[in-house]
DNA sequence: AATTGCTCCAACCGCAAAATG
DNA sequence: TCATTTTGCGGTTGGAGCAAT
């Protein structure tokens, strides 16, 4: 297998590539063929090596190469299949007609991925961000928004954050629960696994979810970013207790007018991610690891490098279940 | 006008798979 | 089957271009 002596040969030229060198490659290329790369440089006349030869055409001369701006479309495919191969740029690239996977791969690292973690996505899981200290502005946010509702000082701030912070974990387990139905056909998620989401989303609280936005096997977090648009300001009853920390009922309820929302604000061009992230969500945990059913279904799962906060059981067991549920 | 900081992308590097003998 | 060579891929970098100060 060794690795194949190239560039670093003595007097082999390097850098940006001359018009008449690229004159050479194309006229060479048109009348032979490529053959063998590593022959080619000497064949062409070229004082390359082959690798950067093929470098060349591949990501620039080649004749089929559509150069210019990413369309919509283009975007939603690349969103799309990243969320089911990863960083695999050359299998997506063979997906979008025209396109290189360096050019992907660079569209991807200078805008997509830098769009998903505005809203606060995981870019390689695709996910909510799972780590504390991300979401820590977010979750002061709360904080001293929830002080504003109140007009009342709090007694122990510590309890507080506490708090917000049990709040904000159960509302991100259901946008968890939303996305694990959605990230991948090929994912492994059973259809047992799909019925605690749905379940949820056929409770009251989700009444007002549109039925386009509702996860489905074929749905991948791309074509839910284009739904987005379409989702309500949903109520979900999160007045808490902060006393004993048990929930309350549903009166006090502090559903989306009652937060900022912290990502997207005044950018028309990205979608309203209300639901899933940026409405008062601060990414808190990563879920599945409470969730056994959600079998980590993304072949770049486990990409992210940010460990799993461990929180208290009791804000993922059974009574945070119910209360959703009910 | 000069400087600084940022974005973008072409090109390089190194690894590993595939092909070849 | 094994060693060697070639090719393909993904991560990273360097520098050009641009905007802000």
């Amino acid at each position: 297998m060794g690795r194949s002596p190239c560039c670093d040969e003595n007097g082999l030229k390097k850098g940006p590539w001359t018009p008449e060198e690229d004159q050479k490659l194309v006229q060479h290329i048109q009348a032979h063929g490529h053959g063998s790369w590593r022959a080619l440089p000497k064949l062409a006349g070229l004082n390359r090596c082959g690798k950067s030869c093929r470098l060349r055409w591949t990501n620039y001369l080649r004749p089929d190469i559509k150069r210019g701006k990413f369309s919509q479309e283009e975007e939603q495919t690349i969103l799309s299949l990243h969320s089911i191969l990863g960083n695999k740029w050359s299998a997506i690239a063979k997906h979008l007609h025209g396109r290189t996977d360096n050019e992907i791969k660079n569209f991807w690292n200078t805008h997509l991925k830098k769009k998903l973690i505005q809203m606060g996505f995981d870019p390689m899981t695709h996910r909510p961000r799972t780590d504390f200290f991300a979401a820590l502005p977010q979750l002061l946010a709360l904080v001293k928004l929830r002080e504003l509702v109140d007009q009342q000082p709090w007694a122990d701030h510590s309890a507080r954050l506490q708090a917000e912070a049990a709040q904000a974990a159960k509302l991100q387990y259901l946008q968890q629960l939303l996305q694990s139905a959605t990230v991948s056909p090929a994912a492994t998620t059973s259809t047992s696994d799909l019925d605690q989401p749905m379940s949820l989303l056929g409770s009251p609280h989700m009444a007002s979810f549109p039925s386009s936005l509702m996860p489905s096997p074929t749905t991948t977090t791309a074509t839910l970013f284009q739904n987005m648009s379409q989702i309500p300001d949903i109520q979900i009853p999160c007045s808490f207790d902060f006393d004993d920390q048990e929930p309350m009922g549903n009166e006090g309820n502090c559903g989306s007018d009652n937060y900022s929302e912290p990502y997207g604000q005044g950018e028309n061009s990205t979608p309203r991610t209300v639901l899933l992230s940026q409405s008062s969500l601060p990414p808190l945990t990563d879920i599945s690891i409470s969730n056994p059913g959600d079998a980590c279904s993304t072949s770049s799962c486990g990409g992210s490098s940010t460990a799993p906060i461990s929180w208290p059981d009791q804000l993922l067991l059974d009574d945070f279940m119910a209360e959703f549920s009910n």
